[in-house]
RNA sequence: GCCCGGGUGGCGAAACUGGCAGACGCACGGGACUUAAAAUCCCGGGGAGAUAAAACUCCGUACCGGUUCGAUUCCGGUCCCGGGCACCA
C-alpha cells in the first residue's frame, strides 16, 4: 500500500480513476454522475478522510456493529430504500430484495446530540425552518427507563424488558408491554413456537414494506399476543407481552409499556385487541376529595391528578414523574433518562468508488488502523465492476491482502468505502489551505477564515448534510484543530426547482439544461429569468416560457441607451452626473418624476440585496424604471417645454446600468462603454439612495367605511392624523356612504388608510 | 404516518410589521407603424351583475370557523401539492 501511495502522482491517478469510472458506467449503461469526480476520485481527500477516520477510531468515536440492510442477491450489493421497488431491486424486476445483517462502521454522532441541539440557539442567522427541522430530527425527549421482568423466569438481564416512557406517571395504567419484532427477547420467546415465529415474521415484513414505501406511520397497527407475561415493578401486576409492528427497534429501547387510557396510539391498539383500559389520571379537580371525574379517553394531557396509583395517587402529573423516577432508581428497577431520536451515523458503503476505510483485520491483533505514513489507502485500478459476484474490492487480492503493522503477520483489509457525506462534512475547510500535504489544513489559516459567513444550499440538505458537518466541526474542535463551534454563521436555503411535479435532480433525470437556454437567449437572459421567475427561497415550478419577457426588457434597455447615450459633445454633462445630483426643487414635473422613480428603484434593489434576496422584485423594479423612461421619452417628444436636464438624463442611465449589472453583467458592461465611461464598472460605487429625492409629494389614501373601500383621498404625504381624518369625512363619496348613519369611530393610520366605523 | 414548507387571475408571481389584493412579466385581445408579415411602440384584461359607455353593486387569496374597526397575513380545524425520513448526495 505504501508503494501505491508514494509512487502514484495524484493528478494522473485521479484522471485515470475518473476515466475508468466513466468507461465502467458507460459499459453498464448508467448515467454518469459527474459530482463524484469532485470528492471520490481525489487521493488527497482519501488521505485526510482516512486520517480523520483513524482519529475518530482512536477516540472511540468510530465503531463496528451489525446492521440490517436491503440486499439484492443479483447485484450482490446493498440497496438504498429508494432503490427498492415493490420489494424488488430497481435493476432486476424479478429479484426479491433480502434483508441482510452486515458488520458496518458507525460514527458516534449521538455523543454530540445535546450540543448539536443546544447550539441551534446560537445560529440566529439560520432560517427558522431549518433549525426546527434539526431540533425535531435530534428529537430530545426526557423520560424514564423502567425494567419489567419476564414472569416466571429467573432474575437475569436476558429476562428483563426495559421500556422507555415519557409518562411514567401513567405506569399504574399499563395493561400490556409491547415489543418490537426484532427485540432480542422475542427471539427467545418464539424459539420453540413456530406458529408465533411465523406471526412475528409477518410483522417484520409489514414493517419493511412500510419503510420501503417511506410510510412507517401508514401501516395498519398489528400485534401478536405472546401469551407470556411481564411484571410491573411498581405494583407487581402481571400484564401480557405483545409484539407489535409499530414498535421500532432503533428508537428508545425497542419496548414500550402500553397505557391505553392515556395514549392515543395505545388506546387505538387496545380497542382493536380488546385489551384492558384503566384510568389512572383524571383532570385536576377543584376538590381534591372528588376523584370520580371520568375523563374522555384517551386523556393525554399533563394537566391532571393521579388516581389508582398506590402511594402516588393524588399527585399531579409533573410531580409524580419526578417522584416515581426517583423511586424506581432507589429500588434498582429504573431511572430518569434522556433519549434522542438521532441515531449514530452509518458510513460504510459496499461500493467501489469512495474513500476506502483504512482498517486492517489481523487474526492476532484484531482491528488495527492503517498507520498514518501509509495513508492514503487508494483504490486499486482496473477493477472489473460487474453486477454480479459481490463487492468489487473484496475480489482484488492485492487490495485485500495486507500486512499487520503491529505483528507483521497477514491481515485482511477492510473493503467498505465511506459515505460521501464524509467528504462534504469538512471539504470547505480544505478550501482555505488546499495544497497542504502535512495536514487536512492549517489551524491558523482556518481560524482566520472560519466560520463561514454565508453558506448557500438547497433545502433538501437541511437535515443530513448540515448536521453531519456541524458534528464534524465539533469533533475537530475537540481535537484542537479548529476554534469555531459551528461551521456556518449565516445560512441561506434556496428552494428547489420542480419540474413535472418532482424536484429536479440527477437521480431523477429531469434536468433542464442551462446550455440550451443560453444558446437560445444568451447568458444574461437565462440568468436574469431564473432570478425573475420567483424568489430564491421558494421552490420554482420550471416552465421554459417567460424567458422571452426578460429578453425583451434587455432589448428595451439596450435601445434606450443606444438612443440616449451622450454624444461626444455631451460628455461633460455626463461626467457632471457622476459627481453631483440635481436638487429636486430645480426640476420640471417630468424630470422630477424620473428622479423620484430612480431613487425609489435604487432603494428597492439595494434593500433586496441587503435583506431577503428577493431578486424577482429587484428586477420588477428595474422594469418599472425602464417603463417610466419610455413614457417620459414619449411625453417629452410631445411637450418640449417640459425638459429633463441632460445631466439628470445621463445620471439615470448610468445608475440604471449599475443596477442592472448584477443581473445582466454582459449587457451592462457593453452599455457602460456606450455611455462613454472609461472606468471599470466593477469598481464603480453602487448608487446612493436619497430618501428626500424618492419622496412623493402627494399620496392617495384609501378610505374605508366599516372595512370596505369607499373612496380615495389625495393628501400631502406627511399629513397629520387630524388632517386625514377631516379630509376623509368631508370627501363627497364618503359623505354619501355614511349618510344617515352614526359614526362610532374613525381609525386613521397616517400614510396608510382611514377606516370609518358607522352604525 | 411523522417533521418542515407551500396553495393568490389563463400562467410565473407581488403585497417585507394586520391596512387599496393581483406590482412586474408571460399568454391573450385591441390600436399605431408596414404593400404585408415579423419586430417595435401604445392601450386593455380577477369574476359576476348593471350600463350605449361609465360612475356603480356584489363576490373573490385551497376549504370551514374564530379574533379584529380591518385578515393573503394571526389562531383552531380540514383538504391538496412539494421536500426530508438516516444507502440519491
Amino acid at each position: 500500500n505504501a508503494a501505491i501511495a508514494n509512487n502514484t502522482p495524484p493528478r494522473e491517478w485521479t484522471l485515470r480513476n475518473i476515466a475508468n469510472m466513466k468507461a465502467q458506467m458507460k459499459r453498464l449503461g448508467f448515467a454518469y454522475d459527474w459530482s463524484r469526480e469532485v470528492t471520490t476520485c481525489l487521493p488527497e481527500y482519501y488521505r485526510w478522510n482516512q486520517w480523520f477516520f483513524v482519529k475518530l477510531f482512536e477516540k472511540g468515536m468510530a465503531y463496528r456493529k451489525k446492521s440490517k440492510v436491503n440486499w439484492c442477491p443479483k447485484c450482490c450489493t446493498v440497496l438504498a430504500n429508494e432503490q427498492v421497488v415493490n420489494g424488488r431491486c430497481w435493476r432486476h424486476e424479478d429479484t426479491l430484495v433480502e434483508q441482510r445483517e452486515l458488520e458496518q462502521w458507525f460514527l458516534r454522532i449521538t455523543q454530540y446530540a445535546e450540543e448539536l441541539l443546544r447550539d441551534l440557539d446560537k445560529l440566529a442567522e439560520w432560517p427558522e425552518k431549518v433549525r426546527t427541522m434539526q431540533r425535531n430530527w435530534i428529537g430530545r425527549s426526557e423520560g424514564t427507563l423502567v425494567d419489567f421482568k419476564l414472569d416466571g423466569a429467573p432474575d437475569s438481564p436476558e429476562s428483563t424488558i426495559t421500556v422507555f416512557t415519557t409518562r411514567v406517571d401513567t405506569i399504574y395504567g399499563a395493561t400490556s408491554v409491547q415489543l418490537a419484532p426484532q427485540h432480542p427477547l422475542v427471539a427467545r420467546l418464539t424459539r420453540n413456537n413456530d406458529a408465533l415465529r411465523a406471526q412475528v415474521d409477518q410483522l417484520i415484513a409489514e414493517q419493511r414494506k412500510a419503510k420501503e414505501v417511506g410510510d412507517i406511520g401508514a401501516i395498519e397497527k398489528h400485534g401478536v399476543n405472546t401469551h407470556y407475561f411481564a411484571v410491573n415493578p411498581f405494583n407487581g401486576e402481571r400484564i401480557p407481552i405483545w409484539v407489535a409492528n409499530y414498535i421500532l427497534m432503533d428508537y428508545g429501547t425497542g419496548a414500550i409499556m402500553s397505557v391505553p387510557a392515556h395514549d392515543e396510539r395505545d388506546f387505538e391498539f387496545a380497542r382493536k385487541y380488546n385489551l384492558k383500559i384503566r384510568i389512572v389520571i383524571v383532570p385536576r379537580s377543584v376538590d381534591p376529595e372528588e376523584t370520580s371525574v371520568e375523563p374522555t379517553l384517551p386523556f393525554t394531557t399533563m394537566n391532571g391528578t393521579l388516581v389508582n396509583s398506590g402511594p402516588f395517587s393524588r399527585l399531579d402529573c409533573e410531580e409524580a414523574i419526578t417522584k416515581m423516577s426517583a423511586y424506581a432508581e432507589k429500588n434498582g428497577f429504573g431511572k430518569a433518562t434522556v433519549t434522542y431520536r438521532l441515531k449514530d451515523w452509518g458510513i460504510s458503503r459496499q461500493r467501489y468508488w469512495g474513500t476506502p476505510i483504512p482498517m486492517l483485520y489481523c487474526e492476532k491483533d484484531g482491528i488495527v488502523p492503517v498507520p498514518e505514513k501509509d495513508l492514503p489507502v487508494i483504490l486499486p485500478e482496473n477493477v472489473d465492476i460487474t453486477l454480479t459476484g459481490g463487492s468489487p474490492l473484496s475480489r482484488v487480492p492485492e487490495f485485500v491482502n495486507a500486512i499487520c503493522p503491529k505483528c507483521g503477520g497477514p491481515a485482511r483489509r477492510e473493503t467498505d468505502t465511506m459515505d460521501t457525506f464524509v467528504d462534504s462534512s469538512w471539504y470547505f475547510y480544505r478550501y482555505t489551505d488546499a495544497h497542504n500535504d502535512r495536514a487536512p489544513f492549517d489551524s491558523k489559516t482556518v481560524a482566520y477564515w472560519f466560520p463561514i459567513d454565508q453558506y448557500i444550499g438547497g433545502i433538501e440538505h437541511a437535515i443530513l448534510h448540515l448536521i453531519y458537518s456541524r458534528f464534524w466541526t465539533k469533533f475537530m474542535r475537540d481535537m484542537g484543530l479548529v476554534k469555531n463551534d459551528e461551521p456556518v454563521e449565516r445560512l441561506f436555503s434556496q428552494g428547489m426547482i420542480i419540474k413535472g411535479g418532482a424536484k429536479m435532480s440527477k437521480s431523477l433525470g429531469n434536468i433542464v439544461s442551462p446550455d440550451e437556454m443560453i444558446a437560445r437567449y444568451g447568458a444574461d437572459s437565462a440568468r436574469m429569468y431564473t432570478l425573475f421567475a420567483t424568489s430564491p427561497d421558494r421552490e420554482l415550478d420550471w416552465l421554459d416560457e417567460g424567458v422571452e419577457g426578460i429578453r425583451r426588457t434587455l432589448a428595451r434597455i439596450y435601445r434606450f441607451v443606444a438612443r440616449n447615450a451622450p454624444a461626444e459633445t455631451q460628455l461633460a454633462a455626463s461626467q457632471q452626473a457622476e459627481r453631483a445630483t440635481l436638487p429636486a426643487t430645480s426640476l420640471q414635473p417630468e424630470a422630477r418624476k424620473i428622479q423620484r422613480k430612480l431613487h425609489q428603484t435604487i432603494k428597492r434593489v439595494s434593500d433586496d440585496f441587503k435583506g431577503r434576496w428577493h431578486f424577482n422584485t429587484s428586477i420588477a423594479a428595474i422594469m418599472e424604471l425602464v417603463n417610466e423612461l419610455y413614457a417620459v421619452e414619449e411625453r417629452a417628444a410631445h411637450s418640449p417645454a417640459d425638459v429633463v436636464p441632460a445631466q439628470l438624463w445621463f445620471e439615470v442611465q448610468r445608475d440604471l446600468v449599475i443596477l442592472l449589472a448584477p443581473f445582466a453583467p454582459h449587457l451592462a458592461f457593453e452599455l457602460w462603454e456606450m455611455l462613454g465611461e472609461k472606468g471599470s464598472l466593477l469598481r464603480t460605487p453602487w448608487p446612493k439612495y436619497d430618501p428626500a429625492l424618492a419622496k412623493e409629494e402627494e399620496i392617495a389614501i384609501p378610505v374605508q367605511v366599516n372595512g370596505k373601500l369607499r373612496g380615495l383621498i389625495l393628501v400631502p404625504v406627511d399629513s397629520s392624523q387630524e388632517a386625514i381624518h377631516e379630509r376623509a369625512l368631508s370627501a363627497e363619496k364618503i359623505k354619501a356612504a355614511i349618510a344617515g348613519k352614526q359614526v362610532v369611530k374613525v381609525i386613521v393610520v397616517p400614510g396608510k388608510l382611514a377606516n370609518i366605523v358607522v352604525r
